[in-house]
DNA sequence: TGTAAGTGGAGCACTCTGCTCCGCTTATAA
DNA sequence: TTATAAGCGGAGCAGAGTGCTCCACTTACA
């Protein structure tokens, strides 16, 4: 693949991602993207020939990302949990994932592939996220009743976008939003292992 | 106005409602609106001429609900003060407003009116959520730093629906991630209030 | 029971979509 | 430097989906 080739193809995938997640969903036009990109349409398609593959490689992209602020913050633990914790979940929710977990439907109802996206979704190695919680539970700021799936809803809606109510009327509120989880997740810990 | 007509504007307002939610967008189809109403497009098209008209309509309807639920909780507060609280929340998640204030800015782009729609949420009577905080506050339940855009913002974040995790990989974990922003809230008021 | 009010769906004009084709440009190895 | 294969962009096509209107039909109600 020549060099100039594998830039396109990075520059794409960086648009798709921006785009999907500004929008919350996976219909944008092969047009919005190519161009976002800086690209025809023409190469867009030489890349990624469907819909499918376009989504399949961001997802991946994502994916590598929120295993590479795992993997981060566990080297960091010892140095100070607190902050290695809540640094974490932070960067987690900076990363804009949400459109990977809500917008699937959407993408399996248009696609006519259900079963094969659900199949790639539960193939994805949950165990750093299951060290992270374990780290967690263990050290008080999580719940032992916090599964991956919980934590990852969690991640998910607060990682939402909120256009509207961000760009017109008040300031973005989601640091404060994603503290009070932080602070909700080690009062249900003192919870449980008191009560 | 005869009463079969009456009868199906209502019937446009909670399919429109109900789609907004489900799609998380303005955008649905006029079709599909009045496919779910149980009615033509022309019906749909005389009791609103476009689709500004028929967005407004079901803001208020959304407003109405949320005011209800409020003023609900308040008139049994002293009854039972946690409960009605928490249970004001969890009525307001269970509303799904996360249309209404975060595909506002798909609408204000798609119809050229940005400034109008912004009067119109700004215009809103914030007065009845002020009380709820307030109360809030004075019982230890929520910080004094939770403004009612902030306390809205949480509220829209974890009403957005998740159509997929829900359906296809994690039962609905809604509840429990709205129980930890509540204690959320209620840590961080003894935090503030203490130090 | 007369009639004004209300209805639904076919159909029009239009926009936007995915996708291909092909003449042009450019990276790269010799 | 140069030959050439690899890569490029954008015009353009066929089709799907859209908002909206028209009008022959039905129905609520004075």
């Amino acid at each position: 693949m020549r060099a100039d080739a594998r830039a396109n193809r990075d520059e794409i995938v960086e648009a798709a991602l921006e785009l999907f997640q500004e929008q919350a969903d996976f219909n944008v036009s092969f047009r919005t993207i190519a161009s976002r990109a800086g690209v025809g349409v023409a190469t867009l398609h030489r890349h990624f020939p469907d819909r499918a593959a376009l989504i399949t490689e961001v997802i991946d992209h994502l994916d590598r990302g929120v295993t590479a602020i795992i993997e981060d913050h566990l080297s960091r633990w010892d140095e100070d949990p607190q902050r290695a914790w809540s640094g974490s979940i932070h960067r987690l929710v900076d990363l804009g994932i949400a459109p990977l977990a809500s917008g699937g439907s959407e993408f399996a109802v248009t696609e006519g592939k259900v079963d094969g996206f659900l199949q790639y979704m539960r193939q994805k190695d949950m165990r750093p996220m299951e060290r992270l919680l374990g780290k967690g539970v263990q050290h008080g700021f999580a719940p032992s009743d916090l599964d991956p799936y919980r934590f990852a809803a969690g991640i998910v809606l607060l990682s939402r976008p909120l256009p509207y109510l961000t760009a017109q009327i008040l300031p973005d509120q989601r640091e404060w939003l994603v503290d009070v989880y932080i602070d909700g997740l080690r009062a249900r810990a003192r919870d449980t292992s008191s009560g």
